[in-house]
DNA sequence: GTGTTTTTGAGGTACGTTCCTCATTTTGCA
DNA sequence: TGCAAAATGAGGAACGTACCTCAAAAACAC
């Protein structure tokens, strides 16, 4: 059997009051009593109940999700992935809320954010860009005892307790090693599209992108980013245009969302399959264009387990633990026709399903 | 506040009894009574505390990985995998235990099976090729009521509960359109290696291989597995005379172990870097010649997901219960240099300290 | 050595569930 | 209608921990 609280009361020859008092860091007790209660505990490799200890405490953990009302199917997907993994959680105490802010307005999330610690929240996973405005906002959630996870894009400078997504300039770097190599190395033109140049994780992207290309790939020749703003129609024209203007184009790196709009311009042109093309985030879409042949590889990373993860963190920094790094961190993934994962994670199936 | 038993008894009108009854699937409760019950729960959105319930049986698991004695890096890594996740779980009331049986003497694994029921286990993971005999023992636990779950290796005809790998036909394949496409199709020869013909991963993988360049790469000659055995003299050797006779050869795929041996042969050659390499699994030697860029590209599944997986797995099955399939799909997972994960996974880590 | 403060002990209640037992009510059947 | 069987209720103990109170003991200061 596992050691309990009593067996180390009786191991140390103290009352069960006081291993609780240590094991609970309170205070009222010797120096010296507080290690011969850690040397039976070591003794006997006791390791505290969490199950039982949650009960007792009666904790519970109510969590918000803080997203941008964007109705992209990336936003989509990690929306129905969280709220998958909130759902598995209910058997664990822990409770996930959804909210969403309205993409454009750096002030409403301020407002949102700051409605937060009145509401009974024990911990805020947020994905936003980083504006002074939410840097304070964080500021102001982490100065009440509220922890703050960055979601998918980090916010490195508002100080959050932790950052759940991927490096985004290894993921460029990957998307350029790969284009380069599907293209054995040029000559050729890449065409690269982003949907804005300010955001930091496209800056990132195509910084490590043609890192990868310039020392690998000199016979590669990228072409400037073609700013999309998410707007299918502008996409259309940039793409439709560039294509027409330089016949040297072998490649696509598509840094951001999009891709429904730009598999079916290539559809339109005659040049579906014909190009390389690199895209990132395997949403519903990105994998039916994959399957036929239309989009070549997907950088990706798993949102069921981003979300399981995002709940993992919020829980262990609500009650101050260690975090199993390992486990937390997200891969970039490579996602070809061949390995495409069967359609059964939940996440994903769900978002198909609501498509 | 969430709900509990008590407030279904109430609100289904009938005694905690009954309500105890019904969620346990007690007999003695009418038809008519177990509906009302379930409404009620239905209708508060009961869901029952697992910590609390776990805490009430006083269950605890006790769960047995047999993996077989090989030194390889990959087993040693899988086996700290697995170490690392039960110590993890210390705290989730489960146990896991590590056995080892020699790896070319099937009977004394059977002997090793047969002898788990008596020994208190409530679950078993196993990581073994598939004979005759192990089918006899694996149906035999499962008729004493242990769950059986295959590792990393299926065995389709045993009756396995679950098994917990990737699916190798594909992750050939996977290895099969990167070489292609690396090798810009063509022409040129490739060298596939393999321990043993007989194994079943590697027939399926090398049919996955074939599969893919007989299609997409008509271009590409790819030459008769080669046969190592485990040994990396017997490779060595092979390699060094196979290069010698075949100047065409462009890549080479590995579809076994003995990564270390292939990239000191290459070396050897004064071949480092000038050939597409692929292998499979990520160990820490396999990470160091990609880093160095002996190796091109690695087909791996992520082993500390494999480990925690089994043990969710194993709970799960023992008690009876569903599983969430999309966390428990492995992946078939795509490394290159620029997508290296961080070297902070917990089994990756011990493993090379270990080494 | 007295008085004060600090430390420790003893005991209880609570968390939400499981799993008993025994008594009582309801149901089905002859 | 009566009787056995089935269904239900009432209550309690247990799981391992947290957290509370009050009393007793020990340590400390002067």
């Amino acid at each position: 059997m596992r050691p309990t609280v009593n067996d180390i009361a009786r191991e140390a020859g103290v009352s069960l009051a006081t291993v609780d008092r240590v094991l609970n860091a309170r205070p009222g007790v010797r120096a010296k009593t507080v290690m011969a209660v850690n040397e039976a505990i070591a003794k006997l490799g006791y390791v505290r109940d969490l199950a039982a200890a949650n009960l007792a405490r009666s904790r519970s953990y109510r969590m918000a999700a803080v997203l941008p009302d964007t109705e992209s199917q990336f936003v989509q997907s990690l929306a129905l992935a969280l709220a998958d993994a909130g759902s598995m959680a209910a058997t664990s105490r822990v409770e996930l809320d959804l909210l969403r802010f309205p993409a454009e307005d750096p002030h409403a999330l301020a407002t949102l954010l700051a409605a937060l610690p009145g509401r009974g929240y024990s911990g805020v996973a947020l994905m936003a860009p980083e504006t002074p405005v939410l840097r304070d906002a964080v500021r102001g959630l982490r100065a009440k005892g509220l922890p703050v996870v960055a979601l998918v894009s980090d916010l490195p400078n508002a100080g959050r307790d932790h950052f759940i997504g991927v490096d985004n300039r290894a993921a460029g770097r990957t998307a350029g090693v790969l284009m380069g190599r599907f293209l054995g190395g040029g000559p050729g033109q890449v065409l690269v599209l982003g949907s804005s140049l300010l955001a930091r994780d496209m800056v990132e992207r195509r910084r490590g992108f043609d890192e990868v290309i310039l020392r690998d790939f000199p016979g590669l020749d990228t072409l400037p980013s073609l700013e999309t703003h998410g707007s299918g129609a502008l996409l259309r024209q940039v793409v439709t245009e560039r294509l027409a203007n330089a016949p040297g184009v072998r490649g696509i790196y598509a840094m951001g969302d999009g891709n429904r709009a730009l598999t079916q311009v290539l559809g339109e042109l005659g040049l579906s399959g014909r190009l390389t093309v690199i895209c990132h985030e395997l949403t519903p879409h990105a994998r039916q264009a994959l399957e036929r042949g239309e989009i070549t590889a997907v950088i990706t990373q798993n949102l069921g387990h981003l979300a399981r993860s995002t709940l993992r963190v919020l829980r262990a920094k609500a009650d101050h633990l260690p975090l199993d790094e390992g486990q937390e961190q997200i891969r970039i993934e490579i996602v070809l026709r061949e390995n495409l994962p069967l359609l059964s994670d939940s996440g994903q199936v769900s978002a198909v399903a609501a498509a």
